[in-house]
DNA sequence: ACGTTTGCGCTTTAGC
DNA sequence: GCTAAAGCGCAAACGT
């Protein structure tokens, strides 16, 4: 079999390993919409929900951010 | 127990519902990235690769909307 | 004068002004480099400072996040 | 007053000057959307004029190479 | 100087 | 239909 082919085969194999993860985190998006549209059947607000999801995530993100920052400070500073 | 609590709890579980939904999401487009890094690694151009991708993504789509074209035609004509 | 001259003018004039601001915002980004070399000219470790930024910048959007919650929460319980 | 103070005060204005560079690179942005609202509103298709304005910059950005590549090749015959 | 990695801006899509 | 957020691609910045 030609080389030439089987670079084909193989660049082949990673593509479709990339649709299928894609389908996958589509999947899952799906999911999330779908708990939104269940929370809202029971009566709560969406909008609100979405904040509280983002507000969090963001305070995740600072915390982490902020562990960077020392760990920044101790690279820089020699500290160990 | 107040309905209050009750209301509390069950938003609550909604909420970590979706952020563990998004946690998954997050875990898959990491692995979308390691396999493009690893077909990088075997000399392939990830750019070309996202390119194709995309295309096959649109042809994909495009299909769709054909198959879909071809079903109200046929559900108009009364064919079935 | 026609009116396909007088469209095509005034789309013109429109391009123009967003490619001039364009290269205000570009020459703005060239100046916050600026300020980052001076300062590690001035001994200072660029990472860190860079680090400093994002963090703030993040506590500022997490302080506006809450703001809009609770204005958020207002909306959805009908105060006011 | 001790140095580290010193020290503190020189980095703070140096975040503070960027910061302020910062807010006025946001504000610019600002008003490339305004711009772009204003020409939405005149019946013009943004999508389309994003699509000149980065087909334009490409095009600037060639014909900075080639004078780029001039200059080298001047410079390699010591010509002036 | 180059390659890798991360941050930033843009595009597109989803919600209202 | 418009506004806003999420996802993607690119480019600059860091480390080797």
């Amino acid at each position: 079999m030609a080389e030439g082919t089987v670079a084909a085969d193989q660049l082949r194999l990673f593509i479709e390993r990339i649709e299928r993860l894609e389908e996958e985190k589509k999947a899952i998006a799906d999911d999330v919409r779908d708990v939104y549209s269940e929370a809202k059947a029971n009566g709560y607000d969406t909008k609100t929900m979405r904040a509280i999801v983002r507000l969090r995530k963001l305070e995740t993100h600072t915390r982490q951010e902020m562990d960077a920052l020392l760990e920044t400070y101790r690279s820089a500073l020699g500290l160990r």
